[in-house]
DNA sequence: TCTTTGCATGGGT
DNA sequence: AACCCATGCAAAG
């Protein structure tokens, strides 16, 4: 038995090698945090990067890199830092995609600070030169430091600068120091010593550098896990965190640091972050109103710590690939951006900066006058600000002056967004832009969210994702250049440019001037606050909003209201929520609908074949359902039969062929792409073909988007598509009709016990639509003709048309906004106060719902009982 | 009278 | 409740 105390006895952790450990060297970090001891030999074979090669050539998981067909074990721990994954599927190996300057990190691995190999020796002591430059640089002012981090010769010259250097904040250094006192007493100096050194938190650090502080090394050349980590970290999210950094960092620690490490990989916030930052931004606060803060004595600021603590409409929203695309031979770091104001983009010339990201990344001011800035603009100019500040209640506001040039050469207006990075080494302040009428970038992770859905307005700013020719673009005046110059310098991008003013030693790559789209809604977030705390619950950042509304949206697809319960509808911000008084369930999204004989079924969908089955109305489907569950219909139980055709199915989904006249191919649903295509074809239904119908403005609802999916929206614009009959089984009929008996049965409820409270003796005595006691002009604001016209042809049976059903819902929210399917009648009584004053109103509102509440649940009572009296789509309707 | 400048205010976070 | 910041506004030029 071994002894495990005794290091003499280990023995290699390669089981393949199993050779005692006289003198254990450290391999790649194995999940527990701790490092693979490994023999001599396997060491060495694992830091010439050969050790998959050498010991697991039988494994599976080889791949073939994408660019140089170079094989590379993707399928285990050791070797995982050595490739990325394509977005077009496939691998490529580091060497590859550095070339190519696509690093998109590996994204379905684990928390990289599990598995950080350590850096090689030589590479190590490559870095140990820079940090050795860092610490006798001395002092150096804020604009300079980083050069000091990203010179030339701490790279190959063979290498181009990455995107994914970023900058290290200082607080970072701090936290080393403090919270790794078992840290190398020489590495500790280092960092100590640059951390007095960073003047405006403007250190960079390459990513080499930062490893350069791991003291373990293996890892292969330039395959460093570090590097995609930092790049992930940093950017690909669309912000900073500082956590990431931190976890990127910290993992390039010796053992000593795996609890923070660990602790960072989840998202653990640090307490030294906070202090620090408490201590920087409390600056002006109370004694400090008219001195200088820690900032503004140059204490240390450091910017991804800042980024990760500036207001989420701060932080820039650069993506990976537009770093990728403007860095060429500079780094560019994002510092932030700002929304124009009205007044920033008026006349005045007067541009507020967030305080913080003034304090934080501009030179600090200890005189209101300030000093000037110069900024470089998109096109490569130079411009020079006056960078102040106003003495504001104890504390500063800080504008940057005689913005107006910059801001009208660059043809901005309010709304637009200034971004503002700094180019490396040069350390030069760029001013690029994005404006407000073109689509932001997203990071890659929303773009899956948002791919499929049609959104808009403000909550759109980050719907789409930014193609390549979208992400870096060129201010108009730029045009042609819009994409190839993004790797060149300026001059060369743009040879008209050269007669701008420029810096004489100008050579940095093109600007983050984004056409990006900007929230067009200026300032709507400011004024329309009016939210009630579930909205306050939704409400964070805006593109976190169009997040979490399309998730919604999509997720509330899934949810399904418990069997006997009759959910309500509510609307936040524009997306329909129904309510229940129990779980939901969640279940496969579903198309309720009767048969020709009037038996209740439902059509699923299988996730795998996109076939429609009929399976029994009160069938309960699990999320992913597929063919082979389909124990209803044996003989329809393999993805490869085909789909059913019935007349429901066909008149359900009508029109997915673009001929809608033709016969239906019983397997053109395959041609739509998973449940969506049900929304979709619902409104194919109405006469569109698919690309139109995604295209074509819906019926507008000034509460929904595009891309809504509820009833009003789903519909094509007024006047257009097939009638509907009285008998339409159709997706939104049924959903017009379910709503609205729900909507008409609840509000009867609350309406008739409201009026047995207040007023008993006029309960049904009174029929104020038609008294003719009442001013016509109110009756007509309640019962406008075209109600009337709807109410007459649902009195007598007629068809009614999209029209109808646009004004079926629209007209019961015109009553003053408290009716309104997609409103919970309770919700909006509570909304909704009425005075005792408006009681004419109120009866003769109470009167119209009843009146029109009659006729329609009445019908809709007579078709349920042929049909059935629930029908329900997609598990988004309500039970009536 | 118009523009610029500096500060105050108050809604929003 | 404190702070931020968009904007109003009065004084100065």
């Amino acid at each position: 038995m071994m002894s495990f105390s005794s290091s003499s006895t280990r023995i290699c952790f390669n089981s393949l090698c199993n050779d005692a450990l006289e003198r254990p060297r450290k391999g790649w970090r194995r999940r527990t945090g701790e490092f693979a001891d490994l023999c001599d030999r396997c060491a060495s074979t694992y830091e010439e990067g050969k050790f998959c090669e050498t010991f697991h050539m039988n494994a599976s998981g080889w791949r073939c890199c994408e660019s140089c067909g170079k094989q590379i074990h993707c399928g285990c721990i050791v070797s995982f830092h050595t490739f990325v994954l394509l977005d077009a599927g496939g691998i490529e190996c580091m060497t590859c995609a550095r070339k190519s300057f696509i690093l998109t990190p590996n994204p379905a691995w684990p928390p990289p600070s599990l598995f950080l190999p350590a850096l090689p020796d030589r590479i190590k002591d490559l870095s140990a030169k820079n940090w050795d430059l860092i610490a006798e640089s001395g002092p150096v002012p804020w604009r300079q430091a980083p050069s000091l981090f990203s010179s030339s010769s701490a790279r190959s010259g063979l290498q181009p600068r990455m995107p994914f250097e970023v900058d290290l904040p200082n607080g970072i250094d701090r936290l080393i120091t403090t919270e790794c006192p078992s840290a190398p007493s020489l590495e500790k100096k280092k960092l100590e010593d640059s951390s007095g050194r960073s003047m405006n938190g403007s250190l960079k650090f390459r990513a080499s550098d930062i490893l350069a502080n791991g003291k373990e090394g293996n890892s292969g050349e330039q395959d460093n896990p570090v590097v995609n980590d930092l790049q992930k970290a940093s950017f690909s999210a669309n912000e900073v965190s500082m956590s990431h950094i931190g976890m990127a960092v910290s993992s390039a620690l010796p053992n000593e640091a795996n609890d923070h490490i660990k602790a960072f990989g989840s998202h653990v916030p640090r307490p030294m972050s906070s202090q620090l930052l408490g201590k920087q931004f409390s600056g002006h606060n109370g004694a400090d109103t008219s001195g200088e803060s820690q900032l503004h004595n140059g204490k240390p600021r450091g910017d991804g710590q800042l980024r990760n603590q500036l207001l989420p409409r701060y932080r820039p929203r650069i993506t990976d690939q537009e770093l990728q695309q403007i860095s060429g031979n500079s780094v560019i770091t994002p510092l932030f951006e700002k929304m124009l104001s009205a007044s920033d983009a008026g006349r005045i010339g007067r541009l507020v900066l967030p305080k913080k990201c003034a304090e934080a990344y501009f030179p600090s001011i200890s005189q209101p006058e300030g000093s000037p800035l110069k900024v470089q603009d998109s096109k490569g100019n130079d411009w020079i600000f006056q960078f102040r500040f106003w003495p504001n209640n104890n504390s500063r506001m800080y504008v940057l002056e005689g913005v107006t040039p910059c801001i009208q050469s660059m043809q901005l207006q309010a709304g637009d967004i200034v971004t503002f990075s700094r180019i490396e080494p040069e350390g030069k302040l760029v001013m690029g832009f994005r404006k407000a009428s073109t689509p932001p970038p997203s990071d890659k992770g929303t773009e899956s969210v948002n791919a499929t859905s049609r959104v808009s307005t403000k909550e759109d700013v980050s719907a789409k994702k930014t193609k390549p020719g979208e992400v870096l673009s060129t201010p108009h005046h730029l045009k042609g250049n819009s994409l190839s110059p993004c790797n060149l310098p300026i001059d060369q991008a743009n040879p008209a440019d050269q007669a701008s003013p420029r810096l004489k030693d100008d050579k940095s790559g093109c600007v983050a001037t984004e056409v990006l789209g900007g929230k067009s809604s200026i300032r709507s977030r400011r004024k329309n606050s009016t939210l009630a705390s579930k909205v306050k619950r939704l409400k964070i950042e805006d593109e976190h909003v169009i997040e979490l509304k399309l998730t919604w949206e999509q997720a509330q697809g899934l949810l399904r209201p418990p069997p006997n319960y009759v959910p309500g509808v509510v609307v936040i911000e524009g997306v329909e929520f129904e309510e229940y008084e129990d779980a939901p369930i969640i279940g496969r999204p579903t198309i309720f609908a009767a048969n020709c004989v009037g038996e209740k079924i439902q059509w699923a969908q299988c996730e795998d074949c996109f076939k429609l089955r009929k399976v029994p109305f009160d069938a309960l489907l699990p999320s992913r359902w597929t063919c082979s569950e389909n124990s209803w219909d044996p003989e329809r139980s393999f993805c490869s039969v085909a789909q059913e055709l019935t007349a429901e199915l066909e008149y359900l989904l009508p029109a997915s062929k673009p001929a809608a006249s033709k016969k239906r191919d019983p397997d053109s649903v395959e041609d739509l792409e998973g449940l969506d295509a049900l929304a979709n074809l619902a409104i194919q239904e109405e006469g569109g073909s698919p690309q139109e119908s995604s295209q074509t403005p819906t019926t507008k609802h000034p509460r929904h988007r595009p891309g809504c999916s509820c009833v009003i929206c789903i519909q094509p614009p007024s006047g257009k598509g097939p009638k509907h009959k009285q008998t339409c089984t159709c997706t939104i009929c049924l959903m017009v009709k379910r709503r609205f008996q729900t909507l008409m049965l609840r509000r009867e409820k609350k309406q008739s016990e409201k009026e047995a409270e207040i007023f008993p003796q006029q309960k049904f005595q009174q029929h104020p639509i038609f008294s003719e006691n009442v001013p016509e002009e109110i009756i007509r604001s309640f019962t406008n003709v075209e109600n009337r016209s709807l109410d007459r042809k649902m009195m007598n049976g007629e068809d009614f048309s999209n029209d109808d059903v646009s004004r079926i819902t629209s007209s019961v929210s015109a009553f003053k906004g408290q009716i309104d399917l997609n409103s919970q009648p309770e919700r909006d009584d509570e909304l909704s106060p009425r005075p005792d004053s408006d009681v004419v109103k109120r009866i003769m509102e109470n009167a119209f719902e009843r009146d029109l509440r009659l006729h329609f649940c009445n019908r809709s009572r007579e078709r349920n009982n042929s049909e059935g009296d629930q029908t329900r789509f997609g598990g988004l309707g309500l039970e009536g």
